[in-house]
DNA sequence: CATAATTCCTCTAGTCACTAGAGGTTCAAG
DNA sequence: CTTGAACCTCTAGTGACTAGAGGAATTATG
């Protein structure tokens, strides 16, 4: 049972040293013991739990859902459901944001293949941008 | 030409008071006229702008993004090359958006069809998230 | 027209999730 | 045992807002 400084914890969790101090400093991560010379060592379940930290955070989960799947993950005993609900809720969320992404993608696309005519004054996504707008620039 | 107060402009457009002050202190919408008394009065292509930068906004696209864009809608006469480029780059962001939250989208789904109704202590969405990790709390 | 309610003004400071830097201490390699 | 990298704490800065104080202007009502 190895421990690691916390430049060893931020190579194996691809978090940054300052960000783990944060991270602790908020109460998401526990304060680890210390050296004689006051410098932290942490241990193999602090490094899993900082890259459960990191990877939640890679897939958009608020701060707040880690909070809450992180004390889940506390409780063994604890209904799945609970960390289902949480799953779900981030993935509604995911698919509003791919559905208006997907619209989105739509308008561009269309603006690009209109948009081959001569200057910016003809182009549909100027129009659209800034409507009837005189523009108050001298060029 | 009827002109709006920044109150207006603000049930209008659905950007708060406070940020459209912002928005005009870091620059990104004009400075408008002021009123005898010092208050803003708006016209309908300064709503518009508002409009489309809370769609913008709305859509996850950068500050620097949306500075692009409206800088371009500025210069009317600029050759339509630069629009393409600009959209298609945008355009890139958007598919590069997109796929990401597709992944995304399928990982949070299987792990939802994966977990069953125990506790948390067998849930894989715990165990997807701390990577194989072994809960070595104490509880 | 007067007054009251509402909206507006500027300014400072707070939020979140970090990131950067100063100034000093400890650890590990040679 | 020395040196240099990594560590420590602390303060302050970032972006994109948001909240509040204290006061002036505008608008609605009597």
């Amino acid at each position: 049972m190895q421990d690691y400084s916390i430049g060893d914890l931020a190579a194996q969790s691809g978090v940054k040293v300052p960000t783990i101090r944060y991270y602790e400093q908020i109460g998401l991560i526990a304060a680890p013991p210390r050296t004689e010379g006051n410098q932290r060592r942490y241990d193999q379940p602090a490094l899993d739990r900082l890259k459960f930290i990191a990877h939640a955070r890679d897939m958009g989960f608020s701060m707040e859902s880690l909070k809450s799947m992180l004390r889940l993950a506390g409780h063994r005993e604890a209904p799945c459901a609970d960390v289902d609900a949480l799953v779900a809720e981030h993935l509604a969320e995911v698919d509003a944001r791919i559905a208006q992404l997907t619209r989105l993608r739509t308008e561009l696309s269309g603006m690009l293949s209109d948009s081959h005519h001569g200057t910016v004054a003809d182009c549909r996504i100027v129009e659209v941008l800034s409507d009837h707008e005189e523009c108050g620039c001298e060029h």
